[in-house]
DNA sequence: CTCTTTCGTTGATCAAGATCAGTTTCCCCG
DNA sequence: CGGGGAAACTGATCTTGATCAACGAAAGAG
């Protein structure tokens, strides 16, 4: 079920952290998602004393970030790229707590240790702060507190949503919640919303949803059936009944 | 499934929200939470400034504070008693989203709505305080902010972990993982951690596992005949073999 | 105190989704 | 281009928890 990353999170240590190339040009890689990310509300100043404490990271697909249980040192934001984080039950059972794109923050926790897994989906380029240089940061600069905190609100919300898919929706409503939720957040940064990519496998989509890989896949094909989506290839969709798709994710469909 | 509470949200606004003899004391009642609350850590003096935009109520049992959609105006602090959020599905499919004790706070959200309702389980102080008003008191006092975005950090890592519950784990483990849970929130607040009062339903237990009432009954007489709780009556459990539970509740069990 | 209503428990049956068991498709790599 | 392996798909069967139905017990109204 949880396949080893090919590299493990000490190399990613050693290799990469303070490595001259990646700290030298301020939020470069950034100023695409500035709109979004956490950096955001900020002046240009601010942003140049941020990015004096900041770290850059160009990570490959399947990478581990970090591991749940591990010492919760730093905060991370994503420059481009995905990751996964979830959480481990001992007999190997699995649930995703969510699918994070460009713009994402993650690492916030009690301290102690990180509470989920953190693996890239793609090749990701990563922002990583450590928790007690973000905590000066905030103390300096309001806004970056004020914008970090409207996000995990923000992130707290879509849990409850997720809450609600998880304990009281049908496959096929967990299926078309997730498939409209990633086709806005595609629109969002900017991508098409309808030939919406799946970056992640069909294992990742059931333990995001709390289903098996064989109903994903079978409901999937069963909305294909019913012309409500498209499957061009496992890793693309196409929202061809939009509204249906609606009605079906609010458990407002007929059928 | 979801009865309306026998007073509406309009009378809760008339009859209470600013009358003088509540707004008076400066968070007399807060004393016996105030290291749990998100007023902790404020100086004497931040406190008597926070009281002045502070308003609060005694509200009675089953009493909608605000229901899901509502325009977004207040957070709320409980002082003594017990809340329980929900969201509802249009065809009356219910998600409890959590329940609320001495010192939680809720009603936080985006912008344009309350995302769940919120109803009182038991005879219950509030401290209500505007968004407005609460912004800028946030911009007054830094460690005010401070303190509300870690109970919001806290409040997402719960949120995650109940994701695990609800997409995971089997009936019998998400009984032992409520048990548990309401028991350490017990022990907490200074009540006894073993004869652990159930102030909600069976319905509401259903309806924040993800299960049917039905189902959480079974479970409950289950684990009853199997000696690992107690059932004195219907409102209480007593956690007779704990270790069982705690390998029950992490999925560790043998039987 | 009794009637009524709601809540909780228990039993019988059902069905959605899990599990088990292949088969097919798609990549990746030689 | 062809072979090996992983990922996705599909079919058959099973199981957990849902649903349907009934009953007992506690709580609230008159």
């Amino acid at each position: 079920m949880s396949v080893m990353p090919p590299l493990d999170f000490d190399d990613h240590k050693t290799d990469r952290p303070d490595a001259p190339d990646l700290s030298a040009p301020p939020c470069r890689n950034c100023d695409v998602v500035r709109e979004l990310a956490f950096c955001a509300d900020l002046t240009h100043d601010e942003i140049r004393r941020l990015a004096t404490v900041r770290c850059h990271a160009q990570l490959p697909a399947a990478f581990s970030v970090f591991r749940e249980g591990d010492p919760a040192d730093h905060v991370y934001s994503i420059s481009t790229g995905a990751v996964k984080l979830y959480k481990l039950m001992s007999d190997g059972r699995r649930q995703i707590i969510g699918f994070l794109f460009s713009g994402d923050m993650f690492g916030l926790g009690l301290d102690g240790g990180y509470c989920y897994t953190a693996e890239t989906l793609v090749p990701t380029q990563l922002c990583r702060f450590t928790h007690r240089k973000l905590d000066t940061m905030m103390d300096e600069f309001p806004r970056l507190e004020r914008k970090m905190f409207t996000m995990t609100v923000k992130d707290l919300v879509a849990a409850q949503e997720q809450m609600l898919l998880l304990g009281r929706k049908t496959a096929r409503e967990k299926v078309a919640t997730f498939l409209l939720k990633l086709s806005r957040r595609a629109a969002q940064q900017g991508q098409p919303a309808s030939p919406v990519a799946l970056p992640m496998s069909r294992a990742d989509i059931a333990d995001y949803l709390g289903l098996t890989i064989e109903t994903v896949s079978r409901t999937f094909t069963q909305l294909k059936r019913e012309n409500i989506i498209g499957l061009p290839d496992a890793g693309h969709v196409v929202l061809t009944d939009e509204s249906a798709l609606r009605e079906l994710a609010e458990g407002t469909a007929s059928g």
